[in-house]
DNA sequence: CGCCTATTTGAAAACCGTCAAAGTATGTGG
DNA sequence: CCACATACTTTGACGGTTTTCAAATAGGCG
């Protein structure tokens, strides 16, 4: 990818949108650029974390593994994104696998280099800032929202959050859907079936229709107080 | 309180060790001390968020309560450490609440005055975000503990993530207990009874002391692999 | 001592996960 | 173009865990 090409795509990324053409291009010069079939691990959990990275084009999905070898979902992200920055700034290895969805192009920056580059450009710093601050409310929400609550409204929930960031049409099967929520396949399907009798979601293969966003955010919210 | 007493704590604190006097005193300027009793509420999930604040001394503890009214708390704050940071990174109001255990002083300082305060002090910035790291990955371990595993794990990972950071006594109560681990005051008085019998833990009322350690890590970590 | 809160115990029911089996779209190779 | 493999979806039955509801006990503080 030639260099002013790489540029304008950091440029469009929340993050870096303070920065004039001269710093992009000293920014741009600290990365390398990869490439990644889909299904491919960027790294795993537990990988010392020596690169931090923003996504070109595709989109990678974030997971934690348990135990018993079961996968939670913590985040998909996208084209401008970044991940695997809480690693980077903490010194600790990566505390997730990273994993494509589809063809996948990412920009890395070695941890050091941008830690130095931040503390030279107090603008991108706070921006930073204010992204781990928006994910830090969204984790803190969805830690709610998982417990004591019960497989419908969670994934209720989960479907109207990806809604707000990806449009009402949802690419996820029943299986990542349940991955995301912490409930099991069959359970997603069940409560997405009955969504569907009710109107209030279409299904295809692999996709989610958000058709009734009213209900929906109705049936998040709790049992139905009679 | 002398404002030399006031920013010997903030010097104390992480976030602004970095800082030398000059910069503290300019720092302690800008802030306004507050004190609040017991159990009080320093502010409410949907305020607007325009102080951001530090824990001189007390303890706090930031909760989020959903539709049926009941309570999860999110974390438990202690002297040195900041909260109510995510809001006003963000522009929005506050997504918890924030309330008092004990008697508690605190210092705030208006969001823009700290804004602007962080625009001219990169180290601080870095700071911050590296704090904000480290509760992101808080949440997303937590958030992993808490779907897909039974209450008795989840007891237990609190209860060792607790006694990292505080030692092992746990000045809390079973019904605090539960509300951080997405479970009801009686399975949690269910499993710590359990656990009582089998020499793991010591309780008396309000609080609860580990004696083995190693016997929680093994049954935090899963069903025993028979 | 009496009140308030924390702790305890029991029984029944709801919810959800697990297991098993089968149906259905999508793409691949012959 | 068809047969087949693969992955996604669907359905049913069963059992275990956890919540819920109710009531009783005990510790600490004024």
């Amino acid at each position: 990818m030639a260099d002013t090409a790489r540029e304008e795509v950091l440029k469009q990324s929340l993050i870096f949108s303070s920065l004039n053409d001269r710093e992009l291009a000293e920014l741009s010069r600290l990365t390398i650029e990869r490439h990644f079939r889909p299904e491919e691990f960027i790294f795993w959990e537990g990988d010392p974390a020596d690169y931090f990275y923003i996504i070109i084009e595709g989109r990678i999905k974030v997971i934690k593994y348990s135990s018993s070898g079961k996968g939670f979902i913590i985040a998909f992200f996208g084209i401008g994104e970044m991940f695997g920055e809480v690693a980077v700034f903490e010194d600790r290895p990566y505390p997730a696998s990273a994993q494509t969805v589809v063809d996948t192009r990412i920009l890395g920056i070695k941890k050091e280099h941008f830690l130095s580059f931040l503390g030279n450009h107090p603008p991108v710093a706070l921006s930073i800032i204010s992204v781990l601050g928006g994910r830090l409310r969204d984790a803190q929400r969805r830690l709610k929202d998982m417990v004591g609550e019960r497989v419908e409204q969670r994934l209720a929930r989960t479907m109207l959050m990806l809604a707000l960031k990806m449009g009402p049409t949802l690419p996820f099967t029943r299986q990542e859907l349940a991955d995301m929520s912490g409930t099991t396949t069959e359970s997603a399907i069940r409560v997405t079936s009955r969504l569907k009798e009710r109107g209030i979601i279409k299904t295809v293969r692999g996709k989610i229709t958000i058709l009734d966003e009213t209900k929906l955010t109705l049936l998040s919210e709790g049992p139905p107080q009679i």
